[in-house]
RNA sequence: GGGCCAAUAGCUCAGUCAGGUUGAGCGCUCGGCUGAUAACCGGGAGGCCCGCGGUUCAAAUCCGCGUUGGCCCA
C-alpha cells in the first residue's frame, strides 16, 4: 500500500497496469473465468481499413469494450471477436494515388495481381496500426484472431449467402440506371454518392414538334444527355400554354407549362408574346416531336414510340414544366421508360466516354462535349437560352469524380421484393433509442431500391456467378451460383484444391465450370464492399465451415455503431440476413452519435478542428477518455468535444483516487487488510448504514440503465456517487474515527464499510474505467487475477434502507442551509457554537432531523440542536409606512419614523390600548394606526437563519429554516483558538513530512494574554490532537508565526529522539 | 428538396415521453475546511428554456411554421 501514489497521474496508473495485464495474461483471466456462462453473442461492426483510429472511433469501441466487460462480469460468456472490413473501392483508390495511376488503363498495365496484392499489403498494414490504436484505448477483444474480410472463411460466408439468396429468387441480372463513376470506371450505389455543389451548364431547349407548328421547350443541366433523349415528360394535371413569342420581328410558337411562361421568355430574351391557347398536360401527350440531334446521333432508336410527350409524376413547374428524358441517363427517366416499353438507349461507356453510337460525339468524355452539344443546338436554331447555374450534384464517395447517370448491365439483390418482410423484420429487434428503429431506419427501408452489388474493380470479393460462355445475358435461372470452396473445387473444370483455393481475382478468373454440355465462365465483377460486411453475423462465427457456433449462437445478441450506420451497415445486414435466411442478424442494436468539435461541428481536415485520441490521452489519460466519452448520452446525440470536459473527468476520478488512497495509511497502521473486510466486524454507525444504503440504490439504479445500455446513465451514477455520497459526505464524517490510535468497534465498522464501498464500486466501475480501477482492486484485494473476471455487484437488500436515505437527504439540505447561516453569522466551522435551531412545519422533516440529531449536531459543531414547528425567540422590527406616515404628521413625519425604524413590536405597542402603536418624542406621545407600521420578522442578536428546501416523498417541495446561534462564551472561544492553533501545527507536521503517528515536542507563544489564557486552558485536546509528547519552549525544528483570528501566535514544533517516537 | 435528431446559465448537459415555481457539474467570484491537502466543501452572481404563432386556467414540455447544427436520403 505504500506505493500508492498521492496524486492520481493516470499515465503511470495506466502504463503499470498494462504491464501488469500483459505479464499475467488478464485478458485471458477474464474470459476464462466466465467460459461456462451463458453465451452472449456480440457482434463488432467491422471498421474499414484505410486510415487510423480517430476520436469516433475510440468512442465506438471504448462503447463495446465497456459493454463487454459488463456482459462478461454479469456472468456470459462473450463472443469479442473483432472484425476488419479490407476490401472495396476505398483501399483500391489510395493504392491507386501510392502508385501515381490515374485510371483503370495503369491498374491493367501494372498487372492486376500486382495491385491485388498492393491492395491486400495496404489494408493488412492497416489492420495491424489500428489493432495497436484500439489495444491502446484499452479495447479487450480477441485482438490475436479477428475476422478479416480478405479471409477464404470469411470471403466464403459471403459466397454461402449469396448462393441463399439465389435461390430464394432474388438475384436478377438487368439493366438500371445507376450511378457510375467514370474515374473508377465502376458502378457505384447510392449510399456511395456524396453531394456537392457545383455549376453547371444551364441551357433552355426547344424540341420542334413534328405534326403541328412549335416546339417543346426543355430544360436541362446536362447537354450531354440529349443525345439520349427518348421522351418529353408532363404532368397530366398541369395547365400549360401555347405562346406566339416575338424576337427580332420573328415569332416562335413555345410550348410551356403556364406558371414557367414568363421566366422562360425571359430567358429566351423574347421582346413580346401573346398567349395562343392553354391546354392541360393530358393534351399534349402523344405529340411527336424531332430528336433535335437526329442527324448528329443518328443511333438514337427512332422506333415507336420515342420521340413523344409521356406524362410522368416526376414533372413539376420547374423551369419550362416540360422534361427532357433519357432512360438511359436518369433513374426516374429509366423506371418510367421501363413502363411505356422504350427502349434503353446509353450511347456511354465506363469510363464516361461517348460510344460509337453517339454519332459524332463518340470517344469525347461526356462533360467535355458539352460545349460542342451547345453550339450544335445553337447552330440548328433550338438553343432558346444558355447559361450557368450552381445546384447540388453527385459525386464518387472515395475519388470525389462527379458521377455520370448510366444504364449498364448489373447484378441485383432484389429487396424491393421482399420489403414487407423486410419491415417485418425491423419489428423484431430492439433499438437504442427506439426512435432510430421506428422513424428513420423504417423510412429508409420503405424506400430502399434493389442492392446493385457488382462492381467492375479488382479488390473485393468475387462474385460468385457462372454464366454460360455463349450467353453473356442469361436470365437468373440460367446461372450458376457457387456457395463454399468445397462447391467450387468439385464442380470446377480442372484440379481446385478447396484449402488452398485464394478466392480473390485474377486466380479465380479463370475457373470454368461444365455442366450438362454447357461450360460456364465467371462474371468478372467483385462484390459491392458493403455485401462483406453483410455477411458479420455469421463470418464471425467462420460459418459455414464451421456449424456449431451458429447453430448455437445466431443470431447476434447485440451489435453497437453510429448513427452513420443506418444506412450502412444496420441497413446491408438486415437486407441479406432477410434475403439469405428470411431473418435479421441481430436482436438489439445501440445507435450512438458523432463526435464533433466543440461548436458541434464535424470534425475535418479542412476546417483543422481535429482531435485525436492520441492527443486525448497524452493530455489527460485512457481512463479519464473513456469516462468523458461514456458519460455522454450513447443513444443517438452527438458529442461536442471539449477539453474542459474531458479535464473535469480526470478530476473526477482524481476525487475517486482521493477516496480510495484516503482509508489507506491508517488500514496500514492498524495492519488492517481491505480484501478480508467483514461488515459483522465492528459497529456500523448511522452513517455507514447511509452509505452501504445509497450503494444499494446506485446498485439497482446502475442495473437499470445497463439492461437498456443506457451506459452513460451507469457511468454518472456510479461517479456521482462516488463525488457526491462518499466523499463530501461520508469521508467527511468518518475521518475523526479512521485518526483514532486505538482499536475501536467503530473504527473498525468504518474501515468494513469503506472497504467495502471501494470493493463494489470499483467493480460497478471498472467496465468503463479499467485501468484505475485494476490498480485500485490490486492494491486494496487483488486475490483474483483481475478485476474484469470478478462478477458485477448486485443489490443485498440487507443493507438497503430508504428511510435513512431520505432522512440523511432532509439533513444534508438543513446541513448547508446552516452553513449558510454560520457564514452570515460569521462563524467559521471550526469554531463551535451553542445551539442550532431547525424550524419546520413539516413534520416528517422534524422526524428525520430528530432522528439524525447527533450526527447533526456533530456535522455543523454545535453544542446543542433544537428541532421546532416554529421558532418562538424571533424578533417583529417595525418598518414604518411613510405614505400613511407623511401625510398624517407633515413636519414631524422625519423624526416619527426614525423613532419607529427598527423598534420591535412591543416596544412599539401602545400600553392604554387607544391606538395599536405609539411613540414618544420630546416628551411628546405620537398615536400611529395599524396601516402606520409594518413588521419583519428577525432573528435575535447572535442567531443567523437561512432557508432550506426537500421533496417529500409525493416529490412536492417542504422545507424550513435553520436558526444558528453565533453567540460567545469563554469556553468556545478556548475551543475555537484551541483548534485553530492545532490546524496550523498540524499544517507544519504536514511541512515537516512526519509520520502520521509520529511524536513531537511543541512549543506556543501567543501574543494576546486572554487568548493565551484560552489556549493553556485546552493544552490536553492540543496535545491529543497533534500527538505533542510534550510543551517545550525551545522546540525548534520548524517555527513559524501564524495570524490566529487577528492574535500573532507563535508556534515551533522538533521531532522527538528516534526511540521516544512512538509511545 | 424530403426524413430523423438536437437547440435550456459563459461551457457540458438533466428536465420534454405523462404541461403545474428551470436544475446539476464545470468556469467565475466570495468564503470555509485541513494528516484525502497541488485535494476537498459552502455561499453568490449568472437563464426573453433558438424565434414566431397556436392549444390550454397554465407550455422549456403538446401542435404548426421558421432559424441554426448534426446524420441520413434525393
Amino acid at each position: 500500500m505504500d506505493d500508492v501514489s498521492d496524486q492520481y497521474a493516470p499515465e503511470d496508473v495506466e502504463a503499470s497496469v498494462n504491464a501488469y495485464w500483459d505479464e499475467h495474461d488478464a485478458y485471458e483471466a477474464a474470459k476464462e473465468a466466465h467460459a461456462d456462462d451463458p453465451p452472449f453473442f456480440f457482434v463488432d461492426g467491422p471498421p474499414y481499413t484505410s486510415g487510423q483510429m480517430h476520436l469516433g472511433t475510440a468512442w465506438n469501441k471504448t462503447l463495446k469494450d465497456a459493454i463487454i466487460r459488463y456482459k462478461r462480469m454479469a456472468g456470459y460468456d462473450v463472443t469479442d471477436r473483432p472484425g476488419y472490413d479490407m476490401h472495396g473501392l476505398p483501399i483500391e483508390v489510395k493504392v491507386e494515388e501510392e502508385l501515381g495511376f490515374d485510371s483503370k488503363k495503369d491498374i491493367e498495365e501494372y498487372g492486376m495481381e500486382a495491385f491485388i496484392e498492393e491492395c491486400k499489403s495496404f489494408a493488412e498494414r492497416n489492420r495491424e496500426k489500428m489493432d495497436e490504436d484500439f489495444e491502446s484505448i484499452g479495447a479487450w477483444m480477441d485482438w490475436d484472431d479477428p475476422y478479416r474480410t480478405v479471409s477464404p472463411e470469411y470471403m466464403e460466408a459471403t459466397w454461402w449467402a449469396f448462393k441463399r439468396v439465389h435461390e430464394n429468387g432474388l438475384v436478377e441480372r438487368g439493366k438500371r440506371a445507376i450511378n457510375q463513376c467514370p474515374r473508377c470506371e465502376t458502378a457505384i450505389a447510392d449510399n456511395e454518392v456524396e453531394y456537392h455543389e457545383i455549376e453547371s451548364p444551364s441551357i433552355y431547349v426547344r424540341f420542334p414538334l413534328s405534326d403541328r407548328e412549335g416546339s417543346l421547350v426543355v430544360w436541362t443541366t446536362t447537354p450531354w444527355t440529349i443525345p439520349a433523349n427518348e421522351f418529353v415528360a408532363v404532368d397530366a394535371e398541369m395547365t400549360y400554354q401555347a405562346v406566339d413569342a416575338t424576337r427580332d420581328g420573328e415569332t416562335d410558337r413555345l410550348y410551356v407549362a403556364e406558371p414557367c411562361a414568363e421566366d422562360v421568355l425571359r430567358e429566351g430574351r423574347y421582346d413580346d408574346y401573346e398567349v395562343a391557347e392553354e391546354l392541360s398536360g393530358a393534351d399534349l401527350v402523344g405529340w411527336a416531336y424531332d430528336h433535335p440531334l437526329a442527324d448528329e446521333v443518328p443511333d438514337n432508336p427512332d422506333t415507336e414510340g420515342t420521340g413523344q410527350v409521356y406524362a410522368a409524376d416526376y414533372v413539376e413547374a420547374d423551369r419550362t414544366g416540360l422534361v427532357h428524358s433519357a432512360p438511359g441517363h436518369g433513374e426516374v427517366d429509366f423506371e418510367r421508360g421501363r413502363e411505356l416499353g422504350l427502349p434503353v438507349f446509353s450511347p456511354v461507356a465506363g469510363d464516361g466516354t461517348f460510344t460509337d453510337e453517339a454519332g459524332t460525339y463518340a470517344g469525347r468524355f461526356v462533360r467535355d462535349a458539352n460545349d460542342d452539344i451547345i453550339a450544335d443546338l445553337d447552330a440548328k436554331g433550338y438553343l432558346l437560352a444558355s447559361g450557368t447555374t450552381t445546384h447540388r450534384y453527385g459525386q464518387c464517395w472515395r475519388c470525389d469524380t462527379d458521377i455520370v447517370y448510366l444504364a449498364t448491365d448489373q447484378w441485383f439483390i432484389t429487396v424491393t421484393d421482399i420489403k414487407n418482410e423486410l419491415l417485418e423484420n425491423i419489428e423484431d429487434s430492439e433499438w437504442h433509442p427506439e426512435w432510430a428503429r421506428d422513424n428513420r431506419f423504417k423510412n429508409f427501408v420503405e424506400d430502399a431500391p434493389d442492392w446493385n452489388v457488382s462492381r467492375q474493380r479488382y479488390w473485393g470479393i468475387p462474385l460468385p456467378i457462372w454464366v454460360p460462355e455463349d450467353d453473356p445475358d442469361p436470365d437468373a435461372e440460367d446461372i450458376l451460383v457457387v456457395g463454399t470452396r468445397e462447391e467450387l473445387a468439385e464442380r470446377a473444370d480442372g484440379n481446385v484444391d478447396p484449402e488452398a483455393v485464394d478466392l480473390h481475382r485474377p486466380s479465380v478468373d479463370p475457373i470454368t465450370i461444365t455442366e450438362d454440355g454447357v461450360t460456364y465462365e465467371r462474371v468478372p465483377d467483385v462484390f459491392d464492399v458493403w455485401i462483406d460486411s453483410s455477411v458479420a453475423t455469421w463470418g464471425t462465427l467462420g460459418y459455414p465451415g464451421n456449424e456449431d457456433a451458429f447453430d448455437e449462437l445466431w443470431p447476434a445478441d447485440l451489435i453497437v455503431e453510429a448513427h452513420d450506420q443506418t444506412r450502412g451497415w444496420f441497413w446491408s445486414q438486415l437486407g441479406m440476413g432477410t434475403a439469405a435466411l428470411g431473418e435479421i442478424p441481430y436482436d438489439e442494436v445501440v445507435m450512438h452519435g458523432f463526435a464533433n468539435d466543440s461548436d458541434g461541428r464535424k470534425m475535418s481536415k479542412s476546417l483543422g478542428n481535429i482531435v485525436t485520441p492520441e492527443e486525448a490521452i497524452d493530455r489527460y489519460g485512457r481512463d479519464p477518455l473513456r469516462a468523458y466519452l461514456m458519460s455522454h448520452d450513447q443513444h443517438g446525440a452527438d458529442l461536442s468535444f471539449e477539453w474542459e470536459g474531458l479535464a473535469e473527468t480526470q478530476s473526477t476520478l482524481n476525487i475517486f483516487w482521493n477516496v480510495f488512497r484516503f482509508p489507506l495509511q491508517y488500514m496500514d497502521l492498524d495492519d488492517y487488510d481491505p480484501a478480508d473486510a467483514s461488515l459483522d466486524d465492528g459497529e456500523l454507525t448511522v452513517v455507514d448504514e447511509w452509505v452501504l444504503s445509497r450503494l444499494q440504490s446506485v446498485k439497482a439504479e446502475v442495473d437499470a440503465a445497463w439492461d437498456e445500455y443506457a451506459v452513460h446513465d451507469a457511468c454518472n451514477a456510479v461517479l456521482d456517487f462516488v463525488t457526491e455520497d462518499v466523499s463530501r459526505f461520508y469521508v467527511k464524517a468518518t475521518r475523526e474515527r479512521m485518526w483514532e490510535e486505538a482499536d475501536s468497534a467503530s473504527k473498525r465498522g468504518a474501515y468494513a464499510t469503506l472497504a467495502t464501498v471501494l470493493d463494489e464500486t470499483i467493480r460497478l466501475l471498472a467496465p468503463v474505467t479499467p485501468y484505475i480501477t485494476e490498480e485500485m482492486y490490486r492494491t486494496l484485494d487483488g486475490d483474483a487475477t483481475t478485476v474484469h473476471q470478478l462478477a458485477y455487484p448486485t443489490v443485498d437488500e440487507a443493507y438497503h434502507d430508504p428511510e435513512l436515505e431520505r432522512n440523511v437527504a432532509v439533513l444534508r439540505a438543513v446541513e448547508e442551509a446552516a452553513a449558510n447561516a454560520r457564514q452570515q453569522g460569521g462563524r467559521k466551522l471550526r469554531w463551535p457554537v451553542p445551539r442550532v435551531l431547525v424550524e419546520s412545519d413539516d413534520g416528517g422533516v422534524r422526524e428525520a432531523v430528530d432522528s439524525l440529531a447527533d450526527l447533526f449536531g456533530e456535522r455543523v459543531n454545535a453544542r446543542s440542536v433544537a428541532v421546532v414547528e416554529s421558532f418562538d425567540e424571533l424578533v417583529e422590527r417595525a418598518d414604518p409606512e411613510m405614505g400613511v406616515i407623511g401625510p398624517a404628521f407633515g413636519g414631524d413625519a422625519q423624526e416619527v419614523m426614525a423613532a419607529v425604524e427598527d423598534r420591535r413590536r412591543e416596544d412599539l405597542t401602545a400600553d392604554d390600548g387607544e391606538t395599536p402603536y405609539a411613540v414618544t418624542l420630546d416628551g411628546e406621545r405620537y398615536d400611529l394606526t395599524a396601516e402606520m407600521v409594518s413588521f419583519r420578522a428577525e432573528p435575535p442578536a447572535d442567531v443567523a437563519g437561512a432557508d432550506f428546501e426537500v421533496s417529500d416523498d409525493d416529490g412536492d417541495r417542504t422545507g424550513g429554516t435553520v436558526y444558528v446561534d453565533t453567540s460567545l462564551t469563554d469556553d468556545i472561544e478556548a475551543e475555537g483558538y484551541a483548534r485553530d492553533v492545532v490546524r496550523r501545527i498540524q499544517e507544519m507536521r504536514k511541512r515537516l513530512e512526519l509520520d502520521v503517528d509520529e511524536r513531537i515536542r511543541t512549543r506556543i507563544d501567543v501574543a494576546d494574554d486572554r487568548v493565551a489564557a484560552f489556549v493553556d486552558e485546552r493544552r490536553d485536546l492540543i496535545a491529543e490532537e497533534t500527538r505533542t509528547a510534550e510543551f517545550d519552549a525551545d522546540a525548534d525544528d520548524l517555527t513559524e508565526e501564524w495570524d490566529v483570528e487577528g492574535v500573532a501566535v507563535t508556534i515551533g514544533i522538533e521531532r522527538l529522539e528516534a526511540e521516544q517516537r512512538t509511545a
